[in-house]
DNA sequence: CTTGACTCTGTAGTATGGTTCAATGTTTAT
DNA sequence: ATAAACATTGAACCATACTACAGAGTCAAG
């Protein structure tokens, strides 16, 4: 009994059953082997790799972008050269975000703290967060 | 001369003028005034405010999300409790993506030292990199 | 040995976040 | 004064990421 149906790996992880399939369309996931009578089977690592999918999700990466985390390092047609400086640019990409995401946090931390007091709140502090240049690099 | 047309906002902020007119129509900005001609003229604060919007999206917020970021303090339905509520939670889930988002970049940073090396590439260390359990908040 | 919960394929529908178009009016540069 | 570049509305269209069928077969409990 070592695999899990489609059903029971899709409640692990907290996604829907069609979700689960949609991204094997989609090559997110390689189609796992089957039953007899056709079942998907699924080893238990799977959860790993859809959670992953989910948090990256919810970090704002499209599914495109998922798909080249994952199999940055087994694409057969790029030379290490280029897997290389492609995983640099996504560490500053994802190093912008930290920045912007601290910006924000920030700038919500000086609200909440505004909120303790009894007067009209202040003008908003969020506005002044992002609106520094804008530095940008490629992205999406 | 005080005041942009929506192109050239759209253009200062690197958003085409359509969408500009969306955000307006789903309330993200608020309607301009008009000349007599009836065409839009912003305020060049404006700029920044869609600067926000454009970024928040690009860290994973949706517009509904940014809106609630953008009006937290201005819903005239919610105490001061409420407010300070729902920043708080607004924190906690951006101090969440701040860390998974450091996992993955460590994870690719590893990746990129691997690949400095002539050797096979290593078996996948991005899959490690969000595997622990979810410990989630509420979220979307 | 049936009933209910599960799975399969394929296709169609939905929500979000825009983008494009047509038909028309306005401003600006020569 | 006229062409090019810009603006207006409303509606249709698009890509992404699901989500929900229909119609069929499979499995597990009582």
């Amino acid at each position: 009994m070592n695999g899990l149906t489609i059903g029971r790996l899709a409640k692990q992880v907290g996604l829907g059953i069609e979700t689960v399939r949609f991204y094997e369309r989609q090559g997110l996931i390689k189609p796992p082997p089957r039953t007899d009578s056709n079942y998907r089977i699924y080893p238990v690592e799977e959860v790993g790799r859809l959670k992953f999918i989910k948090r990256a999700k919810d970090l704002g990466f499209t599914l495109k972008e998922i798909k080249e985390l994952l199999f940055m390092q087994h694409d057969p047609h790029a030379t290490k050269a280029d897997i290389k400086k492609r995983t640099v640019e996504k560490i500053e990409d994802i190093k912008k975000k930290v920045r912007d995401l601290s910006k924000i946090q920030g700038a919500l931390e000086h609200l909440a703290g505004t909120c303790d007091g009894h007067g009209p709140l202040s003008e908003c502090p969020i506005m002044d967060a992002l609106t520094g240049e804008d530095h940008e690099h490629h992205h999406h």
